[in-house]
DNA sequence: ATAGTTAATCGCAAATATACGATAAATAAT
DNA sequence: ATTATTTATCGTATATTTGCGATTAACTAT
């Protein structure tokens, strides 16, 4: 890694978008989400009594998911729970609707 | 890992979701979609004169936005013409508009 | 004070991703 | 036949991701 990528400048969209796509790109954190959208909220022991994983693997997956902006953890000890991050999860809504919407206005060669 | 993930049998949907969120996953490969849908179609060398980065990287950029479904490579020696595959990207909108309709149902407590 | 509960973090291993330069393949042009 | 053009693939290095068990931290309840 010589030219190394990391300092291109992308928009800060570009950037973005492809944050919020990564936190998405793994089944066991969409369906966190999923679970998430459906509970209103949850406890990270809620998780762990549905998906065979370890404790430890889901509290990864739900700090990239925090990272990433799309829940937000509350601490109500000794138990976390977590949410969806409404503002954000809009952002990415927005982000990805946009994506999907500006292809295809010229597409004439195959 | 000797539980290992891997054998989560997590539905189709779920699967395509986070394969198509993954290849979106890296600004990069969302320039090459942007770039793909204005210019209809692209050689590799077109984007080897936009992008800062070697021939090579973005030739696996490519390779995996094609093994994610998401664009196609049409042989055209010694060039290889590329468009946004217009079935799959349709799904991945279908299934990224589920995704940020399904929620917020029932928000109550956050 | 002690024990219990819950969740994050640490340390580790294995797999995957990202980047590069060099090489190979496939065809067109000379 | 040789050369030029274009792109994929190989080999390599490094970084990140994914998973686990064990430990630590933080608070409750006894």
């Amino acid at each position: 890694m010589s030219k190394t990528l990391q300092h291109i400048d992308y928009t800060e969209e570009t950037e973005l978008l492809a944050r919020f796509s990564k936190a998405l790109g793994h089944p066991t954190r969409l369906i966190i989400l999923k679970y998430l959208s459906n509970q209103s909220c949850c406890y990270t022991g809620d998780l762990v009594g549905v998906l065979p994983l370890a404790q430890s693997t889901i509290s990864q997956h739900l700090k990239e998911l925090k990272e990433a902006g799309l829940i937000d953890g509350e601490v109500n000890p000794p138990k976390v729970r977590y949410c969806i991050n409404q503002a954000n999860w809009e952002k990415a809504r927005a982000l990805f609707s946009t994506l999907f919407k500006e292809d295809f206005k010229n597409f004439s060669c195959c």
